[in-house]
DNA sequence: GATTAGCACTCTGTTTTCATGAGTGCTAAC
DNA sequence: GTTAGCACTCATGAAAACAGAGTGCTAATC
């Protein structure tokens, strides 16, 4: 349908130069092949159906919201990496990364730097995921390393203070109790199922059970200060940003990291997500698109990494993107948390 | 005398209000009391040495680098903080912390919201400090964590994989050797002094020393990533970045950690560091001040904090602010190490 | 001799005016 | 259904006019 070709056309220019586009630039294109004035009688259509808009009567049109979204759902159609960009994920993870953290960092960088927008990552959520073994293990006169296996590998080793009088025997047991009373409950359980139930029977060791609780609450809830950012001042490369006001505004929003949670968490059911403008229910964000993709640990989802830019964004090629970056981020985390589970 | 007050007062005035002063506005300071002709010609003394500069002929006059180098010298009183300063910073360190990374990341953000300049904080340098023990312990089958305790307390602990037929007898063993082989000696001449004295002795263990000596060497020289960063955009609230150009120019500059690395480490030898504006060797730094502090852990300086902001920089309070920060950082952090060391 | 009032002069930032040109909508011809 | 042609609109940029802040200098004053 040719009303459909003409709106991808002027989508794609604006897209790419930021201005409006008029009915001239759309008639040269080989593809379409059709006079100016004839473009322009469609374009007349198109804003009257509320796909395009006029930011004052002598301008070009430029696409609105709704166009966007038509566009995305349904006639992009999904971009391919070169060879290249392929080639330059792959080195990403190539060097040695050993933390988790230093992996989700490196992906953050990965991300903007390829798609030249502001990117996100959320490092896994450990929540949903479930315990297999608590032991601990004697390390000094008065103190025990607490290693927490779960599903997904080890969630978290923490070195908590134990009595003088707890031998290892006795450590061993209590280990075996823990265990047997959590397994296969999900991290986010614990604090619920401990509280009441065990705290009668293993009350002479109330005291290190609390510092445990507590280093499993947070290895768990990290909550906003598991938001990986990069690319911050990409937007500035953006005339949509170039007035002051909005970019010092974009800036402050993306410094909170809870608003950046919220969007990451906000839309984790799906592989995708792609919120347009106003579509944007969270944070100063109605000036911008998010995209965002979740990716895995073995089979659960555990996280997502997402951009944020220009409503203009090229919704295609950050869609190939954050899908290729998930996939090998899943592939990484899942060696790595496997590593940890021997 | 008299000049120099008056330099003192237009001092003040442009850092305040980052507008070229004139005759007039000093001459309404009730410290002053001359008429604005006098204040012309001593301004038009003032010129001459090389201490005021006239954007053109019909403005104010702006204070040149020299001058800020001599108020910070010579003219500028330590400035105090308000109790309610004091006890901002006491609350900022109230929440429990548990990991010097966070120490880390609060402080930074403590320093950025006092100011209202960028901020940065070098996490504690431990290439300087004194191993005192290994030792190692085993956890499962085939793993053994290794905790490394220096003279400021824990410097890691790290999981490394040991070979099955390892017991827990041996890994004493090994442990004792290591301890007594580099004991007092610091964390950054472990790696020489291993290489070609024990790997004869101890080679059937060659490839778990290995992964200790990965692990020492990452918790050393962490380099730029031990660079914690906050308020970025404040800059972005100050006329002299209103220019997008520059705002950005600042902005990457910032981003990239190597160089602030630089700035924090370049002058660690001194309590405090002023550099202002072309003083500053380091990146595209020469439009702004750089002031830095150090902080200590027990008695040793092993990082520093400090401050970017625009020449017309509020030296008097920013070195006061630092100069607090740092020692409650000190007292913080050394607390922290300490309690690891028991 | 230091200080000050007065005044002409300079230079910037702002507002006004005007011309240019890109782009449109409409009509009439193809 | 498509296109050429034309009158109309409006943003953008340059040039011109203006107001105001600040200076340097001179001459009067303390």
């Amino acid at each position: 349908m040719r009303k459909m070709r003409i709106l991808q056309a002027i989508i794609d220019d604006y897209i790419l130069t930021a201005t409006p586009v008029g009915s001239r630039v759309i008639s040269l294109n080989p593809e379409i092949a059709l006079s100016s004035a004839t473009i322009r009688n469609v374009m007349s259509e198109l804003e009257g159906m509320g796909y395009l808009e006029q930011p004052h009567t002598s301008a070009g049109r430029i696409p609105s919201e709704k166009a966007y979204r038509f566009y995305v759902n349904r006639i992009m159609h999904r971009a391919m990496l070169t060879e290249a960009e392929k080639q330059f994920i792959r080195t990403c993870y190539s060097t040695t990364l050993d933390k988790v953290d230093e992996v989700i960092k490196q992906t953050a960088w990965a991300i903007s730097s390829m798609t030249r927008y502001t990117s996100m990552v959320l490092a896994p959520q450990l929540s949903a995921v479930k315990l297999k073994r608590i032991q601990l293990v004697p390390v000094a006169e008065e103190k025990a390393l607490a290693v927490i296996v779960t599903d997904a590998g080890i969630a978290r080793d923490a070195m908590i203070r134990i009595p003088r009088d707890m031998d290892s025997l006795h450590l061993e047991q209590v280990s075996h109790t823990l265990t047997e009373r959590l397994k296969n409950h999900r991290l986010d359980e614990i604090n619920a199922l401990l509280i009441p139930e065990m705290y009668e029977e293993l009350k002479e060791h109330r005291d290190f059970l609390n510092q445990m609780l507590e280093s499993v609450k947070r290895s768990i809830d990290k909550g906003p200060a598991a938001v990986e950012l990069s690319g911050t001042t990409n937007i500035l490369n953006y005339p949509e940003y170039s007035d002051m006001e909005k970019a010092r505004n974009f800036l402050a929003a993306v410094e909170s990291k809870d608003v950046l949670y919220k969007l990451l968490t906000e839309a984790t059911d799906l592989e995708f997500s792609v919120r347009i403008g106003g579509e944007n229910e969270t944070g100063n964000m109605k000036g911008c698109s998010v995209v965002t993709a979740t990716y895995r640990v073995g089979e659960q989802p555990l996280g997502s990494l997402g951009v944020i830019g220009p409503i203009r964004m090229n919704y295609a090629r950050v869609l190939a993107i954050l899908g290729h970056m998930g996939k090998s981020l899943s592939e990484v985390l899942t060696t790595m948390y496997e590593e940890e589970r021997k």
